[in-house]
DNA sequence: CACCAGGAATGTA
DNA sequence: TACATTCATGGT
């Protein structure tokens, strides 16, 4: 067993079932609806904390705008007064537009989405605009659940503390996780979404724990 | 008013 | 390829 792996397995003992809320989390995504949110709160949660980005989702549901379908048929310019909460909001109001777009239009719906494979998915994400590296493979991983490992800067802070590594760009870092663990989407959720709850220190918010930022 | 919030795009060597 | 700089805004 690497030191990954026994770095998982500590988390697990500290985040795992007893203390386990962050799994509500995980399960939920079995339904589509909160797949697609995922890719929502993906793009609004850019640059901006959590609290915002649910403001911003809280207008969407209060508008009936549920899918990304719904975003696709709303306009750039009727979402941006919608999600002005979360920062940044024409930016995002076109990056989500766009993402919805391209999603509807070539696919149908993240189920289809998931037939493609992996290396082509991630190139198409690329380039749209808005999505970067990290925000593709949060999708990737959590919306559309294809095992690729999300770096974000929490992760690092991570890697850095345990001294996993002495240089910290994106693909080696990814690359680092991806050849030290299974290839498991349910790991790749797991260990990202602890190290998460792990770095941010605070744990959950008591009044709202199903809500908690984990991507 | 300063500073924060889990980025992305572009520039540069 | 890797690191530095620029851009983009509401909330507290």
């Amino acid at each position: 067993m690497n030191s990954l792996e026994k770095l998982y397995k500590e988390l697990k003992k500290k985040y795992g079932l007893a203390k386990g809320q962050w799994r509500l989390w995980c399960k939920r995504l079995k339904t589509g609806k909160e797949r697609e949110e995922v890719v929502i709160g993906a793009i609004l949660t850019q640059r901006t904390n959590w609290r915002n980005v649910e403001m911003a989702l809280k207008n969407l549901k209060r508008e009936k705008i549920n899918s990304l379908r719904d975003i696709y048929k709303l306009g750039p310019e009727k979402l941006a007064p919608l999600i002005k909460s979360s920062g940044f909001y024409r930016a995002k109001a076109n990056y989500l537009f766009h993402l919805a777009k391209f999603i509807i239009e070539n696919y149908g719906s993240l189920r289809e989405m998931k037939k493609e494979d992996l290396p082509k998915l991630r190139g198409e994400l690329l380039k749209l605009k808005g999505i970067g590296k990290e925000t593709a493979d949060s999708i990737l991983l959590y919306a559309i659940e294809k095992p690729v490992f999300v770096i974000d800067e929490y992760t690092r802070r991570f890697v850095k503390k345990h001294k996993m590594a002495k240089k910290f760009p994106y693909e080696y870092l990814q690359n680092l996780f991806q050849k030290s663990l299974p290839r498991d989407i349910k790991i790749y959720q797991d260990l990202h979404a602890m190290i998460v709850l792990e770095e941010k220190g605070a744990g959950w918010d008591s009044k709202n724990p199903s809500e908690q930022k984990i991507i």
